[in-house]
Order: C-alpha cells, then structure tokens, then sequence
DNA sequence: GCTTCCCGCCACTTC
DNA sequence: GAAGTGGCGGGAAGC
C-alpha cells in the first residue's frame, strides 16, 4: 500500500492550527456519527463516513510491512500528521456527539486510518480520565467530557485518601506487597527495584476492576498495570489535582512518579510516555503547554475544566497550536546532558527549585488582586464564577471549597517515600495556609 | 546536539 | 492457540 501517495487532502496541516480538529468535528458532525450507539459489528462494517484529517498511511493500519513503510518515509512525511496529540482531537471529533455510545477499536483505527495500536494509547488517556470506559474486548463506551469531572473527581478523592496517612497500604490489598514479590520475582530485577521503590503513587492504584484471579497472574498483570499508560495519566493528572501544581515540567513529573534512584534509562521510558499522555492531553485542553518561569523549561500547565467554556464544543481543538512544535515550540535549551537525571544532589536541588517556581505561580495565582478569578478545583465553572463573584452565595461557595481545602491540609499526612514531594508538598501547604487565613479574614468580614 | 515522540516489535493477557 | 492489549525503546523528525 502506498502510502504517501494516497494521502488526503489534509485537511491543512499548515493551516491554522484548529483547522484539522475543527473541519474533523464539522465534517463529523455533518455527516454524522460514525460508529453510533450501534451494533458492532454493524459499524465495524462501516467505510469512513467522517472526512477527517487523513494521514499518510505509513507501515500501519492496512498491516503494510514496515519495510516499505520506512521506505515511503522520504518524501511527504510529517510527524506532526501523525502526532497522538492529533489523532486524538480527530478522535474526539469523531465520536464526541450524541448519539455515539460504543466505539469498536477496529472501526476507529479504521476511519482514523491508523493503527490499532495508536488507538490503545489514545483510549487508554481518555479512559483514564473517564472520557470512555472499557465494556468489552475491543468495545469502549463514550462518556464523553461529561464524564471527566466525575473522574477527576475521583481521582482526586482516591489520591487524597492514598496520602492521607492511611497506613501505606490496606491491608488486604496487595499492592505493595506484591509489588514487592513481584519485583524480587522479576526477571528484571533491576528495573524491579526501582519500581518497587518508586510505587508511591502507583500502588495507589487500587485498580480494582479487575476480577481477583489466580494470585500469580495477578501479580504480574500488577506489575504490568502499574506500568500502564492509563495509571502513569492518572498519576499524572493526580500531581496536578492535588498538590494544585500549576505547572510541571514532564522531567519533574517523571522524578516525581518514579522516586530517585533509578535508571537512567527507566526515567527516559517514562518521560517518553509523559510525552505521548501530555500531547492527549493537551488536546483535550485539559493541560497545555508552558515554560517555567525562570529555568524557561518546558513544562506542563493544568487547565482542567476552567478553561472550557462548554463542554460541548470543546472538543479537542488544540490551543493554538500551529503544529506539533509550537506547542512544545520553545524546546528547552538547557544544556544539560541528558545524564543530568542522575545527581541526585542536582537532583533536588532542581526539584526544590520546581516547587519554588510552583509555589511561586500558586502565589502569583492568589494574590491576583481579584480573587474571583482564582480556580479552586479544576472544574470550577470559572465563567459563572466571574459573572457572580460579588454574590453572596458564591461567597459561601468559595469558603466551602476553602474550607475543604484546610480539610484537606490539615488531614492530610502525605507519606512520600521521595523526600523532594514531601517537601514541595510542604510548600503547598504553606501556601494554602497563608491564603486560607486571608480569605478567612476577607470573607467573614 | 538535543528534545520530542512515532513506530512497531514482542511479551503478556484474554478469549 | 489466536487475537487483543500495551510496555518499551530505537531512532528519526524537528528545532
């Protein structure tokens, strides 16, 4: 199959940047849903009825060897026509309508003109952030975004009771425990040890959909689980909702889910995949891209809900991104090596110096002088808000959520094994601290 | 030269 | 045993 030859009229690659997502979501609108609530087998029957942003097709989908793939490379090749972070806005638009409920993976690859296996990536963020459920083998159930403040929601919740002091693990649950066995009983024991090192937040995972089947099986699917993209997004997403980081760059994310003391290699795999969630991401608007105040690096800025006016035309259309690059444009120039991860010193010295940026955007955040354009919850209609913020009732809102968060500042007893999140959490607490008082003072006068 | 991230191999899981 | 799933890291595009 060639590939570069049959490649469709992209819709624009140079246009601006929205325009793929954009045309994708009308077009699909237009000619209506794909794979609708219907049967699947019926719509896996079904030819592309979206016009939508068409890729070249390289060594994938039709199951082309990959020889000739990377032969077809030369000419008319873009990553950035085959970035996930565009796939998935052209999958959002294709079935983030109505009267679409189920999402057979076959059909999707097939009218996204994609490998199957990109399509894995992509469901596995949005399932992790309750965009799509798993039903069966090969079938999604869409939610849609209205799903996703219930999941970040619970997201939040479980990654507040993780840390909130409870001992470290239920006792029932195996999740440390099997870790552990699992890692000394890993073949690879030495990526075995940094991972049982650096659970903290993945054996938080209390990924209990799955049925309790033969221990030993159960350890190793664990181990695979913890590993997955859908728990490292949660984990992601969970530095972000409950620390309220503002920005994070995906080094520091990854430092802080992997614990220090690990390969290097290890924490270039999970960068790797950092990459490829914050590009879903980020074209789900839930995040986007930024630089660090001082150090200009590249980092991550939570947007949540509050940037979404509604819900229903969010879809997916990337923030002014007029290719891949330029939202990611200002690539760091540090020039670190890349065994600049391995110093432990230097180490914490940088993770100290992100929590100073974070703490210092909490900050810039607070003392906005007009405090209603402060986001508590990443799902605050920030817009109401806005239109109401001399309203009592919003008053009596706000000190609700506020007093939430003292709640949660004072219950809250993290128990990072990595000493760079208790002390970044530390600041936060600080942070929330000083802000909680003067809002007290504020809004009871 | 470095960062970003696509690609597809292949191990593991599920049917 | 076959099909589905997805971790992983090589290596090339992009800057």
């Amino acid at each position: 199959m060639d590939s570069a030859s049959g490649a469709a009229p992209a819709a624009s690659v140079a246009g601006p940047s929205s325009s793929a997502a954009a045309a994708a979501a009308a077009a699909a609108s237009a000619s209506g849903p794909s794979s609708s609530g219907a049967e699947p087998s019926a719509a896996a029957a079904q030819p592309p009825r979206v016009q939508l942003f068409q890729p070249p097709v390289l060594g994938g989908g039709a199951g082309s060897g990959s020889g000739v793939a990377r032969a077809c490379r030369h000419h008319a090749y873009s990553r950035k026509q085959k970035s996930l972070g565009l796939l998935c806005s052209n999958f959002v638009a294709l079935y983030d309508q109505e009267d679409v409920e189920t999402i057979g993976l076959d059909d999707a690859a097939k009218q996204l003109n994609v490998e199957r296996r990109r399509i894995y990536d992509i469901v596995n963020v949005l399932e992790s952030v309750g965009i799509l459920v798993r039903r069966a083998k090969n079938r999604y159930t869409w939610l849609g975004f209205g799903g996703v403040p219930a999941a970040l929601k619970e997201l939040k919740e479980r990654a507040l009771r993780e840390m909130s002091g409870s001992p470290v693990l239920p006792p029932m649950e195996e999740s440390s425990t099997a870790n552990l066995s699992d890692d000394e009983d890993d073949e690879k024991l030495e990526d075995a040890d940094e991972d049982a090192e650096s659970e903290k937040l993945s054996q938080s995972v209390d990924n209990t959909s799955d049925k309790p089947d033969a221990p030993g099986c159960r350890l190793r699917s664990d181990h695979r689980k913890e590993k997955s993209l859908g728990l490292l997004t949660q984990n992601f997403v969970k530095l972000f909702l409950t620390m309220e980081v503002e920005t994070i760059s995906l080094d520091e994310a990854a430092r802080l889910l992997l614990g220090e003391g690990h390969a290097e290699s290890n924490m270039r795999t999970k960068v790797r995949r950092l990459y490829d969630i914050a590009n879903v991401l980020s074209s789900l608007n839930l995040i986007e891209k930024t630089q660090q105040a001082d150090t200009r690096k590249p980092a991550f800025r939570w947007l949540g809900q509050a940037k979404r006016k509604q819900e229903n035309t969010m879809v997916a259309l990337p923030p002014a991104r007029p290719n891949k690059r330029a939202f990611g444009t200002d690539l760091t120039n540090f020039d670190n090596k890349r065994g600049r991860l391995d110093s432990t010193t230097e180490n914490k010295a940088k993770l100290m110096q992100g929590a100073g940026n974070i703490v210092k955007t909490f900050e810039r955040q607070l003392g906005q002088g007009n405090r209603s354009d402060f986001v508590y919850g990443p799902f605050h209609p920030a817009v109401v808000k806005k239109q109401e913020s001399d309203d009592l009732t919003v008053r009596q809102k706000e000190r609700k959520t506020i007093q939430d968060w003292e709640n949660l500042a004072v219950s809250f007893r993290p128990q990072y094994q990595n000493q760079a999140l208790n002390d970044l959490f530390g600041h936060y607490v600080e942070a929330w601290k000083s802000w909680y008082l003067d809002l007290t003072r504020e809004t009871s006068s």
